[in-house]
DNA sequence: GATCCCTTGTGAACAAATGCACGAGCGGCG
DNA sequence: CGCCGCTCGTGCATTTGTTCACAAGGGATC
């Protein structure tokens, strides 16, 4: 389930105050969903609760953490180093946990060589090369929208298995590889949306 | 529905290229989802397709935009300047249809009074003010987790109507404010999850 | 103006997700 | 050692969303 990540922040906070046990109860208040629903997604992953006590948090954290597959690093690519993926080659959320940048590729050759961050950017031709040699698991889309469906063909033909796309724009994969994507303006007008219809309609 | 701001996009395109008139299909084609799924969207905005000829392109944009609201210009507020706040106030298509960032804020008294894109940045205390004065309908929380919660009921306080939050966290709001969350970390281990599973279950 | 083709709009079947409610089982207390 | 309170795990009802299938209806052609 996609709720995963979620209990898995809201536990490994948990687990820095050193509690050492949690009710589905608490959890579900903590990460703003319903009990039950708690309880249902941590079953599906095998039964690590004791009834009438609850879960034991550094337990539950490592099990979810094997399940998402945090146990080993996911090697990362950004292509297409404009505002957004500058910021996103300097988050440092991104290596936090389990995830590394390994390369920064750039169509555009005034970039190329230039360094941001750590790495240097690297021109797209040798995108095969890279994603071969460094084992690169997910590649990242922060191109205009324009490129990205070449981008993510590329990828996905260098042997990506997982895209997390940027760009305003609908990109299709084969069904083997996993898509994600993350777009603001969709997200802006869906709060105007909300936003329009309180005003047409108040309370 | 959440999927009006991507017809409205590919729409958009079509308009571009002076396509006068789609059908269900067609549309359900290039937005990646099912034809019978585009019809019934549409239909909940009114009848705005014929039958046996499809939809007016011009007309159908027409009637999303004024259904998402985007007919009017929404002032935007960014909190937090970090990485990622600034490539929000210097990307272009944010301003693109009906958003404008009037205000940058930040907590930081050394960030306060530099200039990003062609905004200064202020002081947090003013936000009241700015919210008020601006007329400002949308606030992004662009900062830290441990600020968000607390950036969130300042921006609530001050009469925001929707909270855009990119902060790793969960915060919460009054029923009568929106809320959506853009969280990269989250996206990465559902990324993640799958290529896990891949590597687990190979077909 | 009648016929035929095409696409919409929608009722009904189907599927998925959610939430409730309760039985099962563990720990603590007397 | 038995009872009691607490919380998990889960079957079931309900809601929500998706998909199918088809009748209704517009436009073109003759």
């Amino acid at each position: 389930m996609s709720r995963l990540p979620l209990y898995s922040r809201v536990l490994l906070e948990m687990a820095d105050q050193s509690i050492g046990t949690v009710s589905s109860e608490q959890l579900a208040e903590l990460a703003g969903v319903n009990a039950a629903k708690v309880r249902k997604d941590l079953s599906h992953l095998g039964s690590y609760g004791t009834r009438g006590v609850g879960y034991d948090v550094a337990e539950l954290v490592a099990e979810i953490a094997r399940e998402l597959g945090l146990t080993h690093d996911w090697p990362v690519a950004i292509v297409g180093l404009g505002n957004l993926g500058r910021a996103l080659a300097n988050y440092r959320g991104f290596g936090a946990r389990g995830f590394r940048v390994v390369a920064l590729v750039d169509a555009d050759p005034a970039k190329v060589g230039e360094t941001v961050g750590d790495l240097a950017i690297e021109p797209i031709a040798a995108l095969d090369e890279i994603v071969a040699s460094r084992n690169v698991a997910i590649g990242v889309i922060a191109t205009p929208a324009a490129a990205a469906q070449e981008v993510s063909d590329r990828l996905v033909a260098a042997g990506v298995g997982s895209i997390l796309n940027f760009a305003p724009t609908v990109v299709s994969v084969p069904p083997e590889v996993s898509l994600r994507k993350v777009d603001l303006a969709t997200e802006l007008q869906i709060l105007s949306f909300y936003q329009q219809h309180r005003a047409e309609a108040p309370a």
